[in-house]
DNA sequence: ATCCAGGATAGCG
DNA sequence: CGCTATCATGGA
């Protein structure tokens, strides 16, 4: 197996661990000085080293297209609003991509993520690659495929809620059993409009408006969905609505659709980040936050 | 021990 | 429509 340099494309960048600890995806394993995890049905390593992002010469397009590195960020970043709360969250989070993950893995897993932290939806989506994902390999490196809809759809609740999923885990089923049976076609429905891509996501089991909008951003590559979950919806209460007393979900979300902009979804996940993680730490009565930024936790 | 986590949903007025 | 209780689990 050789190893090719991927150099990134003029005027843009990319921070691979900050973008893999950033909330999307949940199964990268540190690996030497780089990362080992699955692309799809793909076991990928992946290492940066300054501007270059190092991976498997076969494996080139698969890494810079699941890293959108095509995304054009200097055009992108010039159509967020111009606040202190989005400088600030551009400047904590600059060389954060969203990436273009599989529909199913990201529908199925962001099922698993209902009022969970992240450390707890990584450990779901490691035991559940463990346990009914198949094992891929590439040269010498192996990883775990996401369990594909057929696999879950015929798996007991038991060996599911095994695998700590509580609640999510009756959901999960029923999901995966409407999409093994064909009814919904995730392939198919991405050809279709954003607001119709919505409602159908909306009827599945245990997806909402929320969950919807991060299949949309994460899967679709609907950059304009801007998923509100409790973080998001704290710091817009607290920077955009600071004056009133009451501000509903509905508020919260027609005033992020239009106020920023057609990257909205870019936005959110910078300001998901840095929100996040200052917060977390600022919560925190101990450790600094400082630390968490080199080095953020994951769970084994 | 108590509270919270990248929510969804049924049940209520 | 808007509000509330409830749903498992683990970490802080």
């Amino acid at each position: 197996m050789t190893d090719q340099t991927l150099r990134l494309l003029p005027g843009s960048d990319l921070d691979l661990e900050m973008t893999l600890h950033s909330g999307q995806v949940f199964h990268w394993l540190r690996h030497g000085n780089g990362f080992l995890g699955a692309i799809g049905d793909h076991a990928v390593y992946v290492e940066q080293k300054g501007e270059n992002l190092h991976a498997s010469a076969e494996q080139a397009e698969l890494v810079r297209h699941y890293f959108a590195l095509d995304h054009p960020m200097d055009r992108i970043l010039a159509t967020f609003p111009r606040d202190e709360t989005m400088i600030q969250a551009v400047q904590f989070s600059k060389g954060m991509r969203i990436i273009r993950q599989p529909n199913w893995e990201c529908l199925a897993t962001f099922i698993t993520s209902a009022l969970k932290q992240v450390q707890h939806i990584r450990a779901i989506s490691l035991a559940l690659r463990q346990r009914f994902g198949r094992s891929v390999h590439h040269g010498k490196f192996e990883a775990r495929a996401y369990p594909r809809a057929e696999v879950l759809a015929g798996a007991n609740l038991e060996a599911l809620l095994e695998c700590k999923l509580g609640f999510r885990a009756k959901n999960l089923l029923a999901t995966a059993k409407i999409i093994a049976s064909g009814e919904i076609d995730l392939e198919e429905l991405g050809k279709r409009p954003t607001s119709e891509v919505r409602k159908t996501l909306c009827r599945l089991p245990g997806v909402g408006e929320k969950i919807a909008n991060c299949v949309l951003l994460f899967a679709y590559e609907r950059l304009d969905a801007f998923p509100i979950d409790v973080w998001i919806a704290r710091m817009l209460r607290e920077r955009y609505f600071a004056k009133r007393a009451t501000v509903r979900l509905g508020d919260l979300q027609e005033f992020a659709a239009e106020y920023f902009g057609p990257y909205g979804g870019y936005a959110q996940q910078y300001l998901f980040h840095h929100w996040r993680l200052t917060q977390q730490g600022r919560r925190r009565s101990s450790e600094e936050p400082a630390s968490w930024k080199l080095n953020p936790p994951m769970a084994r």
